[in-house]
DNA sequence: CTGAAAGCGCTTACAG
DNA sequence: CTGAAAGCGCTTACAG
């Protein structure tokens, strides 16, 4: 198996020559060097198909151009987009990206954190593990790299963060089924105060405040671990309810799959009786039957600006680090679950 | 933003009076150096968080424990999950995944095998982007650095291959539909021969021919771009048939998911009229209405293969290359579109 | 406008 | 059992 000898700086240099320092000089743009010299070095340089050993690059400057990614789960169908954006924009800009999951554990969140400092990695781009405790070691990257949040995010962190809009489009998808004549509103959320359940549920009060509906505690559901499952079983304990709802509003599609499901075993129909809003746009809303409407979350998009921004920072570091909040759109999909205002 | 200094072997050399040589010697378990300064160095080291410089490693040694893995598309959920596989089981074995999507685009291929080998990944591993032609750049790769194909794979690229027992599943998912009873069973494939295809039509063929049923052409189905909505379509093609299938057995579950769609919307019943069989066992298998009886694919275990393979090659440099296929066994998972036998 | 030289942190053949 | 030294391929302050 023979391996291909990678043209150096001092191979250009000797047949050109010149001395090493002009060639990588020359390379690089340098204004000390003619143009002259600059073009006939280039000229040799693709001529011999000569790339530079990032190694070697990396090792002297410090810099590899490689970028970590830690995500809770990749199999998310909603994770797979942000990555989509990830990839494509971290390629545009010349860096290579990369990822590990951290399972939503800590520990190993931790762990690969520092391993990926090991690697030599030019920043950080991560979504928290559930339930992040320990903020110090984040803070401790924070010393070393440039790190940026994207979705799971905390506000005790001082760094960019990417998200959705969650509490308008909370607002949003509610106030849609106020418009279509809906006013018993249920919600199934997380028990959990994570930063996007929380909004979710911020503006599904808001929504019901500003149109002067009553806050009802029995039709405010909350799970540890919501899914499809859980969607079903709460749904369950809605429809045994005296005073049903004519309307659910569940804080993740898995969840309103799982509702649709109960209330399709029951014969409830969607949305006459009950209507039903999720929130994600998974690949599932238009499998299931009636189709959910939901609020797209343009995770591309999401993954695009939170690498541009983590790349802004490491090519222009900033003095102090504060928190920076960018919000990114969402959008609210109508379909069969839900009446067409 | 202080960055904090890290622990050389330098420094741990000063610190304990020895050679910089003997310190990476007694790190590295190096047998000429005596247990017992092998024993002081390491203490020291953990005491001073030392961790080594893998740049300066890489560049030194040729090694980057960086593995690059290419894939058409991250989103498909199969994908997923042997990503899965390939992120743990490298972990393991003290290796880093870079990630990069082809988008089943050729040119964007070959690129991205170039950059790969720039930025020092030790072995590569990849899906084929459809309709890949020219080999030639791939076998140049394999002259610098180890690779291992999955899933989308080549018999003409001589390399170790993993995928899944193709021909075997379909044969099963066909014969699974025969033993309750079908003896009329339509197959919706690829026009396009690829080996993933290929290998399940040979099935289907071979589960009718063992026991002795006709082969009809006029439901052996095909297109170009296997999706939902060609599933769809053609099983309205299915029903405008003088004489109807009463199975269909489609070689992805998008297309099952297509036709049981096309199914409920002309209320035929599933399974009693038309039984439903797919491949892949994708997430919406559970949400559709009937449930998708379908293929698992273990796209986990498929990852940590691959990757176990690709290290080995790695670790063990091979004298000659191979073409060597590795099966990885699947499992029929029937749901509510069959009988159950 | 160009070059000689140091140095990034590590490994390893060579010497003792 | 240990050390001095070369070198991996590159960048950059220094000198001219």
């Amino acid at each position: 198996m023979s391996k291909k000898q990678n043209t150096t700086l001092k191979d250009l240099a000797l047949a050109l020559e010149l001395s090493i320092s002009t060639v990588s000089r020359a390379l690089n743009d340098h204004p000390d060097i003619s143009i002259s010299t600059r073009e006939r070095v280039k000229l040799l340089a693709t001529k011999l198909h000569y790339t530079p050993n990032l190694f070697a690059k990396g090792f002297r400057t410090h810099r590899t151009h490689i970028l970590g990614v830690i995500v809770p789960n990749i199999s998310h169908y909603f994770t797979t987009t942000i990555l989509k954006g990830v990839l494509s924009e971290s390629e545009n800009l010349g860096y290579r990206v990369i990822i590990s999951e951290s399972k939503n554990d800590e520990i190993k969140q931790t762990e690969m954190l520092e391993t990926m400092i090991q690697f030599g990695v030019d920043g950080i781009l991560m979504a928290l593990a559930r339930k992040t405790k320990s903020i110090d070691s984040i803070l401790q990257i924070q010393n070393r790299i440039p790190l940026v949040l994207f979705d799971k995010v905390s506000d005790k962190i001082p760094c960019t963060q990417v998200v959705i809009n969650d509490e308008e489009a909370a607002y949003n998808a509610v106030e849609h089924l106020i418009n279509t004549g809906k006013t018993r509103i249920a919600i199934i959320k997380e028990t959990e105060q994570s930063f996007n359940s929380r909004k979710r549920f911020e503006g599904y009060l808001r929504a019901l405040k500003e149109h002067n509906l009553p806050i009802d505690e029995k039709i405010i559901l909350s799970t540890e671990d919501i899914s499809l499952n859980k969607g079903k079983m709460l749904t369950n304990n809605l429809l045994s309810l005296k005073n049903r709802p004519d309307a659910i509003f569940a804080i993740t599609d898995s969840a309103a799959i799982g509702a649709i499901k109960a209330l399709n075993k029951f014969n409830v129909e969607i949305p006459n009786e009950i209507a039903v809003v999720g929130f994600s746009n998974n690949i599932n809303s238009t499998i299931i039957n009636p189709s959910l409407s939901t609020v797209d979350q343009p995770g591309e998009k999401i993954g695009r600006t939170a690498i541009s921004y983590l790349i802004d920072e490491i090519e222009n570091p900033k003095e102090t680090l504060l928190t920076k909040t960018v919000e990114i759109k969402t959008n609210l999909i109508v379909r069969d679950s839900s009446f067409v205002p």
